[in-house]
DNA sequence: GCAATACTTCAATAGCTAGTGAAGTATTCA
DNA sequence: TGAATACTTCACTAGCTATTGAAGTATTGC
């Protein structure tokens, strides 16, 4: 049983003695996208990370602009900016002392 | 500081003597839809549920199809699909026994 | 080069969350 | 009604994650 494909287990799986409901086929979701998708929503779900985003969304800020928007430390800020970073929803670029984080854009 | 509306911290913000950067103006994001966005995210940023969605997109399936299909016990698979519903991403409903879930439409 | 500014990384921890067996509830069927 | 089936809820725990101060790195201005 363990070695069987999803598709075959979706397939063959019954509850007792009842027919098979309609299923479409479809491509099985593949461990990467899935994995790349996970990562994603990890990252928008928790408030500060999204609000942050929202903020982002109007403009680029500097990391210390941010701190004191939402009155966080830096460390913090700092943080929650490496995990969207992660995910690839942050941009980020230097501009002289400062570093201005962005949203990364494909929305 | 505290007393501050996001927007006027957003706009006073500095990073030093710096200038301020060009940012859009756009309605605040409501703690409330931004509470659903967290709920919603979280509930789709673990790879187990994820899978279980992939699954669930392809038809309708009772709790005991769902545990066989991914081998895991009855009470991980409802508990899952109990973190899906509060996010108001799963329907279900009774057939006799069993209980169908489905995705939730609205996408 | 040296001090200052602006971040980032490290390390520790408090709080959250997923998984799990046991106990509880709901529905059907004999 | 009583036994069986199909889930759900409870309670506990192991593992993860966000926050935070301290220490480290990078860039600028003197």
């Amino acid at each position: 049983m363990k070695t069987l494909s999803l598709a075959k287990k979706i397939e063959q799986a019954e509850c007792g003695p009842g027919e098979h409901r309609r299923r479409r086929i479809s491509p099985p979701v593949s461990p990467a996208a899935l994995d790349r998708a996970v990562r994603i929503f990890k990252a928008l779900g928790d408030p500060p990370r999204l609000r942050l985003l929202a903020i982002l969304a109007q403009g680029e800020l500097c990391v210390s602009e941010i701190a004191e928007i939402d009155d966080d430390g830096l460390s913090t800020v700092s943080q929650r900016l490496r995990v969207l970073r992660s995910a690839d929803l942050v941009s980020r670029r230097r501009d002289g002392q400062h570093i201005l984080y962005g949203l990364a854009d494909q929305h």
